[in-house]
RNA sequence: GCGGACGUGGUGGAACGGUAGACACACAGGACUUAAAAUCCUGAGUUCGAAAGAGCGUGAGGGUUCGAGUCCCUCCGUCCGCACCA
């Protein structure tokens, strides 16, 4: 009987439901076989998935499913990075609970990745606004104050007068929230701070170790943590001069070695010295206020001038006590680097050359480039940044720049300025510590009471989880939990009178921070089962957005640490990391549309006149013109958003995925674009004529391999064990774009076999069928499954192992060779693989094109690379 | 400004320093069909040529090499990250 077209959508939900029956992908079913944990980044329940993450599910699927059948012992989880932002948004919008939307969310993006077929134990599925989850995170706050990880510090923060919150740098947009538009102010308050800049060198130098990490990833991760060798060093103020409290200004710099160029030093407006200037000097005070107030923006930066102020103070250079240069209060210096003040060497910086010309101050220059002479060496407007030979400096002279450094530094160690000595080496990190309170309602309680009497007091672990209030009210703007009327209202953990919580709630990327942990045992009491982590971690395979490279990798990788230190976490071995291999795979784009009045649109919500530069947007429902934006990742922000759901309903989850995977490169962006689509739908209906017609042909599930085979028997078993043995390697290498590519040759291969006839034929047409379903398995999971069913099995091919292909088939006897002359092909040479060098070289000589190049000239050389090219040098 | 990546047909893209353009999409022609869809076959980087074939071709220019899309240098372009970080 000839068989239908393979209906896709109706056989995909029934074996959805055989795996669900068969209960196959729950962790730990194959316990003889090693462990692999194959997780991609999980999700935030926005409202519906998009084909980006269409695209990042279907490549772990992939690999996941790959493992299985190598035999491995798979962890494959799924879960919801569910506080956030949007949930509360949406409440104020909508007047709906930010719990209810998520958790409806949360339903509808299940449903629709269930849709796909992915081969997930949905059995650990975690979200992280359950207090299942987020009571062990309070633990592990609980226990990182302990030890001194958290901690609370005044600091400024970007603060939203109208949305009364705090905003991330991220949430700035041109000096302005990003949701009210109000200028943003810069606060001084009170936040917890996890300390990661304990671990800067730690997670800088543990870098080296993640080989299987994206070269990109690791270098962005060191600049982030931004390393510096350089030296404190303390300069005396002039006490005619200075404020009673202040006898010193401590500056940190990298250039000892340029000291002698020094005309002043500057300290930022929020510098102690500064204040303490300031309140003197109302002019002076003014001008720091006019710093604070300034744009962190871009623009603003490139367009700000270097600013300042001389505070009137002198300092007394480190080498010359008689030797005084200005203090200024700078707008260019800032004071959470360093020391919040620096010595100017107008000649070698850029920035202190600016303020230098501007403020009239001198510049000498110290360091002679190579090939220029002291004599004639000028400098004008442009530092010299770069190595030399220093001048103008009087015991440094002559030395190199490296030199300079170290005897600088050297005098400075030993120098002494009051009892201690004048500088030290210090290595700087541009990393800070992270703040991870939010005045918001949608997050993590910080687990913490504030007492008259006692202060900052931790909620006792007895009484956690600190829950969310159910009742709490978003009709206006500000943190619900602080003006809940009863919420933060309890009695303090020591003494027993009232108190009241603290209203701040944790940092989302606090969650995401550790659920890689929490998936390896979901529902243990205590926030972390050692013994289940130890098994499966590390993360054998990641797979996330490029997005992610700095925070959330870096604040994980963090976390892995503090943990450990904490005793909650032990890894097998030496190692910390939490992600051994980590791939991040491009974003999924598209066009943005806009209304008239301004308002985001669907890409279904427009339609399209002309073509090319004339091509223009109409919103349909109005029929109004709509501006086209540029080209951005898919957001629910910015509605630029394509649903895999119709895409799913007409050609199945199998199509969506295969499409996905095949045309890009995984780590490429792509733009989104539905040509190709029905081509990956062809190709499925394809598959499944060529299984139909062997299933018709050779209906015997395969008997005792044929002793010989003849050439059209041999060339389909070639073409099966080949495509077998690189699909394997492509996937291993998340390389599923060629992977396809690999595929599709041997299914053209196979289909034009089975019009022909030969000796051992129907066997190896049968064999190459088997294997062809098992090479589509992991990526077309349902189709593999039908095609299985179609030539007779009963099993399920998920199953299935991926077996080693025959490796007498992998090589060839004959292999043909391109012959060049100088360099270029003039023909090609079939000869046995064997055949020595000499003898392929007298073959390719024989050539009657090679010796038509030749052009009688006489053979100079002949290179021969075995089994693979030839050529003559004449 | 600093750091990094990339640049190959109409399109997405293949190519351990070894036959550039695999594989696919789109396109064109043909077969089957009353017709369409579906399917199958064929063609196709570009120039010259009826063809065989030859020349030119991986952003531009140079270099290393028997041989360069691949390695090195300079430039152009695109993208990404960081950024008054001392």
């Amino acid at each position: 009987m000839a068989s239908e077209r393979y209906n896709a959508p109706a056989r995909e939900k029934h074996w959805q439901q055989a795996w669900e029956k068969a209960d196959i992908f729950r962790a730990g079913a194959n316990e003889k076989g090693p462990k692999c944990y194959v997780l991609e980044m999980f999700p935030y329940p926005s409202g519906r998935i998009h084909m980006g993450h269409v695209r990042n599910y279907a490549m772990g699927d992939v690999f996941a499913r790959y493992k299985r059948m190598k035999g491995f012992n798979v962890l494959h989880p799924m879960g919801w990075d569910a506080f956030g932002m949007p949930a509360e948004n949406a409440a104020m919008e909508r007047k709906v609970h930010p719990g209810k939307w998520t958790y409806q969310n949360i339903d509808t993006m299940r449903g629709q990745l269930k849709s796909m077929g992915l081969s997930l134990d949905w059995s650990r599925e975690i979200a992280t606004c359950s207090p299942d989850y987020y009571q062990h995170q309070q633990k592990l706050f609980l226990d990182f104050l302990k030890k001194g990880i958290a901690y609370r510090k005044s600091s400024k923060v970007n603060w939203d007068p109208v949305d009364h919150t705090v905003l991330a740098n991220e949430q700035v947009i041109d000096g302005r929230g990003w949701r009210s538009g109000a200028l943003v102010e810069q606060r001084e308050l009170t936040q917890w701070f996890f300390k990661i800049t304990d671990y800067a060198q730690e997670l800088l130098d543990d870098l080296e170790t993640l080989t299987n990490w994206p070269e990109k990833v690791r270098l962005m991760q060191a600049n982030w943590i931004g390393r510096s060798e350089g030296m404190l060093i303390r300069w005396a103020l002039d006490p005619k001069t200075a404020p009673q409290e202040f006898n010193e200004v401590e500056v940190y710099t990298t250039r000892p070695d340029t000291l002698f160029g020094a005309s002043f030093v500057a300290v930022a407006a929020d510098h102690p010295i500064a204040k303490a200037a300031a309140e003197k000097n109302p002019a002076l005070a003014a001008f720091c206020e006019e710093c604070r107030r300034m744009g962190t923006s871009v623009a603003d930066i490139e367009a700000a001038e270097k600013l300042g102020f001389d505070t009137g103070l002198r300092a007394v250079h480190p080498f010359d006590k008689d030797w005084r240069v200005p203090v200024y209060v700078a707008n260019f210096v800032l004071m959470d680097y360093g020391t919040g003040a620096i010595f100017g060497c107008p000649s070698g910086d850029q920035r202190d050359m600016d303020f230098a010309r501007r403020y009239d101050l001198p510049v000498v220059p110290v360091i002679l480039p190579p090939g220029e002479d002291a004599k004639t060496f000028k400098i004008k407007n442009k530092a010299n940044v770069d190595d030399g030979v220093m001048i103008n400096s009087r015991f440094l002279d002559g030395l190199t720049t490296t030199a300079a450094f170290e005897e600088a530094a050297k005098r400075l160690e030993t120098q002494k300025l009051g009892a201690k000595p004048q500088g030290q080496r210090k290595v700087n990190f541009r990393l800070r510590d992270w703040g991870i309170s939010r005045q918001r309602y949608w997050g993590c309680p910080i687990p913490i009471v504030h007492c008259k009497d006692c202060g900052v007091v931790p909620v006792s672990e007895k009484d956690l989880p600190v829950k969310l209030p159910e009742d709490a009210t978003f009709d206006k703007p500000g943190n619900p939990l602080d003006r809940h009327p009863t919420w933060k209202n309890c009695a303090c953990p020591k003494c027993n009178k009232p108190a009241t919580r603290e209203t701040d709630t944790m940092d989302t990327f606090v969650d995401s921070s550790w659920y890689y942990v929490r998936f390896t045992a979901p529902q243990s009491d205590t926030p972390v089962d050692k013994k289940a982590a130890q098994y499966w971690l590390p993360v054998d395979q990641y797979i996330g957005g490029i997005e992610h490279a700095i925070l959330h990798l870096l604040y994980s990788r963090f976390f892995a640490r503090a943990m450990c230190d904490t005793g909650h976490l032990a890894f097998q071995g030496n190692t910390r990391e939490p992600f051994a291999a980590l791939f991040t795979q491009g974003m999924v784009t598209h066009e943005t549309y806009k209304s008239q009045d301004g308002y985001w649109l669907l890409p279904n919500e427009v339609k399209f006149e002309g073509e090319g530069g004339e091509r223009k947007a109409i919103e349909i429902s109005s029929g109004r013109p709509a501006a086209i934006g540029s080209i951005e990742k898919m957001s629910k922000s910015k509605k630029n958003l394509v649903d895999p759901d119709d895409i799913i309903a007409h050609y199945g989850a199998d199509c969506a995925r295969w499409f996905m995977l095949s045309d890009s490169p995984p780590e490429r962006d792509v733009i989104w674009t539905e040509a190709g689509v029905a081509g990956a739908g062809r190709f499925i209906q394809r598959i499944w004529r060529i299984v139909d017609e062997i299933a018709e042909k050779y209906p015997d599930k395969l008997g005792t391999k044929p002793a010989t085979f003849g050439p059209e028997a041999l060339d389909v078993r070639k073409a099966a064990h080949r495509a077998l043995d690189q699909t394997g390697k492509t996937i291993e290498a998340l390389r599923f774009n060629v992977a396809v590519a690999q595929i599709h040759e041997f299914a053209n291969v196979l289909q034009s076999g089975l019009s022909k006839s030969g000796q051992g034929l129907d066997w190896a047409a049968r064999e190459a069928g088997e294997l062809l379903i098992r090479m589509i398995g992991p990526m077309m999971p349902h189709l593999a499954e039908e095609c299985w069913a179609r030539l007779g099995y009963n099993t399920l091919l998920a199953n299935e192992p991926w077996p080693a292909p025959e490796a007498a088939l992998l090589v060839d006897d004959q292999v043909t060779i391109a012959v060049q002359v100088n360099g270029k092909r003039r023909d090609e040479l079939v000869i046995s693989r064997t055949a020595a060098n000499a003898d392929v070289e007298a073959a390719a000589l024989k050539l009657e094109p090679v010796i038509k190049a030749l052009e009688g000239r006489p053979v100079k050389k002949v290179i021969v690379v075995p089994q693979r090219i030839v050529n003559v040098v004449g």
